[in-house]
DNA sequence: TCAAGTTTGACAATGTGTTGTCGTTTTACT
DNA sequence: AGTAAAACGACAACACATTGTCAAACTTGA
């Protein structure tokens, strides 16, 4: 297999996974209502609330879709819209009782999860895997 | 970082990496009228015509968003449905001659493509990438 | 200070993918 | 053979994300 053929092989294998990714994490969050998008917002607010824009730079979404699910979650009483000193109408956005407890919730089901995934997959394997994925974000982020 | 931190941090780049894949498949294909949709569809035939539901299941995708793309192909006249020996509703999708030379065109493309982002990564590192994602999309297949 | 450029939220259109259902065709088993 | 199960195409509803546009809010620099 040439460089450029594994390559090509890496794509479609990360296209795959990111199809069985978002599935396990509906099927994981479905019973609490939620579902993969939701839970990923829900994490981007984890450590301090954000407004929508800084939640979608780091992920690496547009604002529009990001949006979307915080009016969704907002709706569900999971977030709250907090005023922005800083920006009068770019609002913070910040966990309710609901939503910390769901968070918190479905992080307790993620080492069970992972340790699974992880069964045949030595530390050192998972290391550099993390570091070529993240050499390829940063190299399509700048291209 | 725990192991189990290490795997989340690796969930969150595939969603990222595969954003952006889309995203450069599209940028690659659009001035030859193609989306990566298109050109995964396009690409599963690469070496024998296939039925939508044999290219779903080499894709990891339900029948029905691979046959969407596979009607617009053959409004475009990129691809042709022909009548299959072995099942009188299941049509064989083929490339019409237009499809192979968009598909060519495409596929000169990818040397250089993979080479500037491979750059950074040594030939090993690619290996064990490989193996570390083709694992993991086995083992979510299974549950 | 104030004008130009950027960021932001809102709204709309569209692309890609999923689930669900239906009727038909094919396959497998007794 | 004949019937139950599976596969298939078609259609619809919906979830998620993108691009594009607009007006309001903010930031920057002369």
């Amino acid at each position: 297999m040439t460089e450029h053929e594994g390559f090509t092989q890496l794509v479609l294998s990360v296209f795959r996974l990111n199809g069985l990714l978002i599935t396990e994490g509906d099927s994981l969050s479905q019973p609490l209502g939620l579902t993969s998008a939701r839970w990923k917002v829900l994490g981007a607010i984890e450590n301090a609330p954000q407004t929508v824009s800084q939640i979608a730079r780091t992920m690496g979404q547009t604002r529009q879709s990001v949006q979307r699910i915080a009016n969704e979650l907002e709706k569900l009483a999971i977030v709250s819209f907090e005023d922005n000193p800083d920006h009068k109408t770019a609002k913070l956005i910040q966990r309710t009782e609901r939503g910390t407890e769901l968070f918190e919730r479905l992080s307790e089901l993620l080492p069970a999860w992972s340790d699974a995934a992880l069964e045949d997959i030595t530390e050192e394997a998972l290391a550099t895997t993390l570091k070529v994925v993240a050499k390829l974000v940063t190299h399509f982020e700048k291209s």
